[in-house]
DNA sequence: TTTGTTATGTAATAATATAACGCCCGTCAA
DNA sequence: TTGACGGGCGTTATATTATTACATAACAAA
């Protein structure tokens, strides 16, 4: 990702547990009768190495070793891994992040950072609220999205 | 807007109240030392008369009587407007809408119907939740985006 | 007027996302 | 076994959304 600064470290490792989280979603998308194609895999893998929010275009690019996939390759699964719960699309990003839960299916809030671009995947704080707000209205919910940009603990204090 | 339907009326005519609220934003421009210029209140007219989001390109193409104007030009001015609190950016449509609120410079939520496109600005339930939330991290929130889809009264009695 | 600042005009391009079509491959019933 | 079907993928092309860059114009202050 992008970021407003340059004083902090961005690098983002390989989160150790990518092996791990790969063969859960295998076992997920089995449960389900669903199929984790070698695609869908491979841009899982992507985005959970991402460590943080990442572009569809960041994804393409880095597909294959050597050249991009082609754009409907990669929409198509990060599609199949939203509806799956395994990744959430962060709508005032343009990105996607992988799933800090491990119940999927649910839907997120999220904390993003103005400056080193980082998110933090929380619970929407009263989500009951919200529907009752809408219910008042008789507006049936079945989404929410939450996002709240701002600083993090990290980049407020410089 | 697009719509998921056809079983209801989806003709928009132009609010009654767009000479007033255009008259309103000049004179709030007027007060904040902000210049509301030709190109401005012409995109504050268009977002207004489309009586619900409205997308940048559709702007675009109506920006002129004959022919469309250059996308910079409307750009700039769907930037000055929402800086301004008169219009909000509605993240998950990729649109624009007229804020409902004569307190401008808040941040709205939204509930947006998937069936016939209409939105209804809300005031985002229990902000402070939120900030808590994210203020347990360290974090501190300086916009939020809330957005809630599902179906309006009208759309889910059919 | 001069000068600095803000806004606009214009062309080009970048970034994000989908449509459309045909092929392959697995499943299942005949 | 064979054929029909459906889902997933490869590929090309295109649609949609948004910005960069630079020149000019309008404005405000000195
Ligand atoms: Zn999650
Ligand atoms: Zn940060
Ligand atoms: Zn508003
Ligand atoms: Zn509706």
């Amino acid at each position: 990702m992008s970021h407003a600064c340059a004083h902090h470290d961005h690098d983002h490792h390989r989160p150790a547990d990518t092996p791990a989280r790969l063969a859960e979603a295998e076992a997920l998308c089995a449960d389900a009768g669903e199929r984790m194609t070698s695609a869908r895999l491979r841009t899982y893998e992507l985005v959970l190495d991402a460590g943080g929010p990442i572009k569809a275009y960041d994804v393409i690019d880095r597909f294959h070793p050597d050249g991009a996939a082609k754009p409907p390759t990669v929409y198509r699964a990060l599609s199949f891994l939203e509806q799956m719960g395994l990744i959430h699309r962060i709508e005032s990003l343009n990105a996607f992040v992988a799933c800090g839960a491990h119940d999927h299916k649910h839907t997120a809030g999220f904390l993003l950072c103005d400056c080193c671009g980082r998110s933090v995947e929380i619970a929407i704080p009263n989500v009951a609220d919200i529907e009752a707000s809408a219910g008042a209205t008789g507006f049936k919910v079945s989404h929410i999205t939450m996002e709240a940009r701002g600083l993090c603990q990290a980049c407020s204090q410089e």
